[in-house]
RNA sequence: CGGGGUGUAGCGCAGCCCGGUUAGCGCACCUGGUUUGGGACCAGGGGGUCGCAGGUUCGAAUCCUGCCACCCCGACCA
């Protein structure tokens, strides 16, 4: 089972790996790139999922479901996209296998040729538009707001669990508004579902912005993003919300006649965040002893752990443990009384700790006689001894409190990482020792950005919405500048 | 697709340079016992076509040739 990780300090990367797969989070599969999400690691994407779909349901979206594959033509329809996309796509040529003739096991039968080739989803905006077609006629069928949650592929190069396999998990919405207005508002609502989301209940905090031309989805014509600060000083884009315009209603020849009976071109969005939102989780809180969840996501908010010899005992810890249970239970707290009798308390004491759970109660034979337990919480470590009386209500407060300490954590870290440079040479020199955020003057031009992506591999994260106007010049050629823009290196 | 590396038990590795009995260690696993307030200990036990194919040799995990797979670093990306 679990036993020590590589120090987070030394080596970033294989302290997340060994985290992922000590934490019994996930780990690869036989099938190259993909990942094999086990069940502790799923029930934290579950209660993502239900938090998620909850604040979709608030704002008036409905869940649907589209298909898997899609037609090869469907693609090459809007020509930005298939741009994007097209290089990473998994393709299904044939329906059918058969024996080979020499017996040496199945080969594709050649005779099962599909006309046209079926693309694995990279994602959905081409079947759906291609649906909402059928769908939208009139205003009165608009705005449209659907969500999926469902899985996708895009064929990477390389792949680190969670945070880029070949196949994941997410949610993607995808509306239609009869206003440009209208869509532009529904982009900027959902990111702000998004930041919520990070910030209440990940405790992560985030920086709300658009993406630059370069850095746009392919097909749309603004790109909003949430983007958080890993503790290794690397950026991490937590979720996009995309206006695309009229470019798929125009692709798909998706009308509706408005309320003066003219025909217009529909308006739309898409916004996804994927099972990458686990990689973003893990990085902004872990710690040496591994994994540190935000109560409101812990799918074990407390776990008891009995100190006992002979059954005896056991069965009057247990006892007691059931009635603090109960109540725990009834204020809707998740409880897991780990009385497995083959391990040892010590082990069990660094297991749950690897695995993230907020509160650690152990109660043995002494706390009976003094009417105490003992309550550690993972955030701090600390450890101390409360009375049985009120135990419940002092749990209750710890989980908010433990929620409340890792978002402010997460921002002073974040915060501390956001440098201003004025010049190319410290630019370069901050990246290098400190790396973090950095905010600086750029010219607007993709020429620049992309030079300075050759020469430092930073790229710019965002344009922050909240960010004011300033005169200056850009780092890099000099030219007048309005504003600043943020710079990371980068998952 | 370029550059580097690794394939030996479920996992992590040693052995290979310099060929030689039944291929070894740690973790995990099984059995029994003692333990249990921070990752237990003792004793016994099971588990391997040494990545694949060919070659050299009396003899190959070890030497040679070819192939395959995987990992890391780049280009691509939520």
């Amino acid at each position: 089972m679990a036993k020590g990780l590589p120090k987070r300090s030394e080596d970033y990367s294989a302290w997340y790996n060994e985290l992922v797969k000590k934490a019994d989070l996930a780990e690869n599969s036989p099938v190259r790139g993909c990942m094999v999400i086990k069940p502790y690691g799923f029930a934290i994407w579950e209660k993502m999922q239900q938090t998620l779909d909850k604040m979709f349901k608030d704002t008036g979206h409905s869940n649907a479901y589209f298909p898997l594959f899609i037609p090869k033509s469907y693609l090459s329809r809007e020509a930005d996209h298939v741009e994007g996309f097209a290089k990473e796509c998994a393709v299904v040529t044939h329906y059918r296998l058969k024996n080979a003739e020499d017996g040496s096991g199945v080969v594709v039968d050649p005779d099962a040729k599909l006309e046209e080739e079926l693309i694995v989803r990279p994602t959905s905006e081409t079947v759906i538009w291609s649906t909402y077609k059928n769908w939208i006629q009139s205003h009165r069928d608009l705005p449209l707001l659907l969500n999926q949650w469902a899985n996708v592929v895009r064929w990477e190069m390389r792949t680190r669990l969670f945070l880029r396999t070949a196949e994941f998990l997410w949610q993607e919405g995808h509306t239609a508004h009869a206003t440009k207005g209208e869509a532009i508002k529904e982009t900027e609502t959902m990111l702000h579902v998004y930041a919520k989301f990070a910030e209440e209940f990940m405790s992560m905090p985030v920086v709300r912005g658009v993406k630059t031309e370069s850095e746009r989805f392919a097909g749309a014509e603004e790109t909003y993003c949430i983007e958080a600060l890993m503790q290794d000083g690397k950026a991490l884009q937590a979720g996009t919300s995309h206006f695309l315009g009229q470019n798929f209603a125009k692709a798909f020849d998706v009308t509706f006649s408005d309320k003066n009976n003219q025909l217009q071109h529909v308006w739309g969005t898409s916004w996804g965040v994927s099972t990458r939102l686990m990689g973003a989780l893990i990085m902004a809180h872990s710690d040496d002893e591994g994994l540190v969840l935000p109560p409101k996501l812990a799918p074990i908010q407390v776990v008891i752990v009995p100190i006992y010899k002979g059954e005896e005992q056991l069965a009057k810890i247990s006892e007691k443990v059931a009635g603090i249970k109960s109540e725990l239970e009834a204020r809707g707290i998740s409880v897991k009384f780990d009385d497995r009798d083959t391990l040892r308390p010590g082990f069990k004491f660094a297991d749950w700790e690897m695995k993230g759970v907020p509160v650690r109660v152990a109660i043995g034979a002494r706390d009976l006689e003094n009417n105490t337990v003992e309550i550690a919480r993972r955030d701090t470590k600390e450890k101390q001894s409360y009375s049985l009386d009120n135990v419940e209500s002092v749990i209750a407060d710890l989980l908010d409190q433990i929620q409340e300490n890792i978002f402010h954590k997460a921002l002073m870290f974040r915060d501390d990482n956001i440098t201003k440079v004025e010049s190319y040479e410290e630019f370069k020199e901050v990246l290098e020792t400190k790396g973090g955020f950095i905010s600086a003057h750029w010219d607007g031009t993709p020429e620049t950005e992309e030079k300075i992506q050759e020469e430092t591999k930073a790229t710019i994260r965002c344009i922050p919405l909240e960010n004011e106007e300033e005169e200056g010049t850009c780092i890099y050629s000099g030219k007048p500048s309005t504003q600043r823009v943020l710079f990371a290196k980068a998952y």
